[in-house]
RNA sequence: UAGGACGUCGGCAAGCGGUAAGCCACCGGGUUUUGAUCCCGGCAUUCGCAGGUUCGAUCCCUGCCGUCCUAGCCA
């Protein structure tokens, strides 16, 4: 058999080792349906991060015939709140997922979780320590060190019932004790050195209010949380693999419904930025950035302001793969899908960053030409518009040098150069500010190249864009650039962390842009791509249709002028 | 001088005992009214290192080295 042929039989990758795992216990029998889970602390916005592990869970369900349920791991009254259960579900909605059935809540099994702690206690398995925190770490012993028994482990069931109880009414004071499993203080396992299973808060729950006084930890919850549900595998990343211990103590010593199992893979870290819920929030609550959805943040809605598509970001997850490897992808990868996705979609516009005044010597006195734009090139389904073209024009200032190296193509004295869909045009003549800097071009066009081409034959390297000075619109323009200077944040020189390599100008604010005038009427997060300057979105807070344009810069387009120009 | 996880091209990542996929980056070349896009070509005699088993090892075994995780009444 010939597979060489074009008939597509390409090589395609191997099934990451999660993958390979549901086949092999859909296949063996192990389990007739595969269910998963992403289970949040409704304690922040999602990032970039959390959506490779909810874009796992998801993908693995919907490809293997399952159902992948959203539950909130709500055990921890004091951080978690309300607000951020809507932004977490808009968020994975907007990634185009659907989790089965309403959201779950940890909470909700609060009276369940308590019935297999006194299971526990019943069989022996678990007793109320008195110890003062201080003295809990004290006696946990160290890596190499192994801990003490607690004077409290040998407490009679009856007695721990008893205190239980006690604590579970709120007799007991918060901080005076808690339920602490009985496995062995001596255990190579750090976690499994008699791990707390509750303690004493006396806080109002955004959910169960004044209910509970104490509150489950995660080890102790989570695997009950996955038996109640019926989770089958339990993904979750790579710091959680000395928890697993924990994970199947709990379920293999108490009566559950269910048997899951967890299995961890390694979570997306990205250069240039920072992936910890704790520092961005530290960046939102010091005002390095201006919120959770400010356009630099590595957040699902800071990623959406910026105008990422969710495609891209889903196609990015996608190839970067699962693994157990831990690794740092480079954003720019991100930025290529991202650029990929909208080369295809987004319709070209011409805007001027850094205008400069072009003036036509020779053309006819209020003279208005008009031309047919393409909306993308590579896309006949996207249509045309028609734009106006004068004898008073905005050119980017950058596409001007007094003295230009040798392979420079754009506008120089004497040089021809071909103005986007229009004319061919000369600069012959530069009026200057008091510093010398070029603040008008004064030209002449060849009426014979109208429309972008000369009937001789002559040929231009250089193509620009331009603007209409009589219909040309102001605009806001804002670009962006890593929030952290630093590629690798986990590397920050002894004595710094991350907010000493925060990039100062990671947004740079240009309020002199000028734009077609139809893109005055935008709608909000409708992405164009600014010929020659980089894909465009419209901003979802600050740009009035109509009224203000204010666009942020989503990514450049590739530049190989500037690496040519960077070698000389 | 603890336990665990992991080490394949600059960055991701396939490979599962039969002689190193793919993507990005990078380097050449072609097309182009975006120096964009697109197209073509190049890019690991070698899989952390050293031994061993085998006709044959990136895949198995042993030892070593390196990175990461773990001492919350956080998740």
């Amino acid at each position: 058999m010939d597979d060489s042929n074009n008939n597509g039989e390409e090589k395609t990758r191997g099934l990451d080792f999660i993958r390979q795992i549901i086949k092999e216990d859909l296949d063996s029998g192990r389990v007739s349906q595969v269910v998963t889970r992403f289970p949040p602390e409704p304690n922040g916005y999602l990032h970039i991060g959390h959506a490779k592990a909810f874009t796992l869970s998801f993908s693995v369900a919907e490809e293997f015939g399952g159902i992948c349920r959203l539950r909130y791991d709500d055990t921890n009254p004091e951080k978690e709140d309300e607000e951020f259960v809507r932004g977490i579900e808009e968020d994975i909605r907007w990634m185009g997922f659907k989790w089965e059935g309403e959201p779950r809540h940890a909470s909700s099994y609060f009276a369940r979780f308590y019935e297999w702690a006194v299971e526990l206690v019943n069989a022996g398995k678990a007793y109320v320590d008195h110890q003062s925190p201080e003295e809990m770490v004290e006696n946990r012993g160290t890596p190499t060190k192994s801990g003490l028994d607690s004077p409290y482990r040998n407490r009679s069931v009856e007695e721990n019932l008893e205190l239980l109880e006690q604590m579970r009414t709120g007799v007991l004071d918060e901080g005076s004790c808690v339920l602490r499993a009985k496995i062995a203080m001596d255990h190579v396992n750090i976690l499994m050195r008699d791990p707390t299973l509750y303690r004493i808060r006396k806080e109002t729950h955004h959910r169960t209010g004044d209910d509970w006084c104490i509150y489950p930890m995660y080890d102790f919850a989570h695997g009950f949380e996955d038996a109640i549900e019926g989770v089958t595998h339990s993904l979750c990343s790579l710091e959680f693999v000395n928890h697993r211990p924990l994970y199947d103590w709990f379920l293999d010593n108490v009566s559950v419904p269910s048997r899951p199992h967890q299995y961890e893979f390694a979570r997306l870290n990205l250069s240039h930025t920072i992936m910890s819920k704790r520092y961005l929030r530290k960046l939102v609550e010091d005002h390095h950035v201006h919120g959770w959805d400010d356009p630099r943040m590595p957040t699902l809605k800071g990623m959406r302001r910026r105008g990422y598509p969710a495609a891209a970001i889903r196609k990015f997850i996608d190839e970067i793969g699962v693994s157990k490897v831990n690794s740092l992808v480079d954003v720019e990868f991100l930025n290529f899908h991202v650029r990929e996705e909208l080369n295809r979609t987004a319709h070209r516009r011409m805007a001027v960053i850094n205008p400069l005044k072009l003036t036509i010597t020779n053309w006819p006195e209020g003279k208005i030409d008009i031309f047919t734009a393409e909306n993308n090139p590579g896309d006949t389904e996207a249509g045309s518009r028609d734009i106006k073209f004068s004898g008073e024009l905005w050119v980017e200032k950058t596409d001007y040098m007094d003295d230009a190296p040798r392979k420079w193509f754009r506008m120089t004295p004497g040089k021809e150069v071909r103005l986007k869909y229009a004319y061919y045009v000369t600069v012959n003549e530069i009026l200057r500010d008091n510093s010398g800097e070029p603040e008008e071009l004064l030209c002449t066009y060849d009426p014979e190249t109208r429309g972008g081409d000369s009937p001789d034959g002559r040929k231009v390297k250089g193509t620009l864009h331009w603007l209409s000075r009589h219909d040309a619109v102001n605009a806001e323009l804002r670009l962006f650039d890593h929030l952290i200077t630093l590629e690798d944040v986990s590397k920050a020189e002894e004595g710094k962390e991350f907010l000493d390599y925060i990039n100062p100008e990671s947004e740079l604010i240009n309020t002199e842009a000028k734009v077609e005038p139809a893109l005055a009427s935008a709608a909000a997060e409708e992405r164009f791509q600014f010929m020659r300057n980089g894909y465009f979105v419209a901003d979802t807070v600050n740009h009035i249709p109509g009224a203000k344009p204010v666009f942020n810069r989503i990514v450049g387009l590739r530049d190989s002028w500037a690496k040519i120009a960077k070698k000389g």
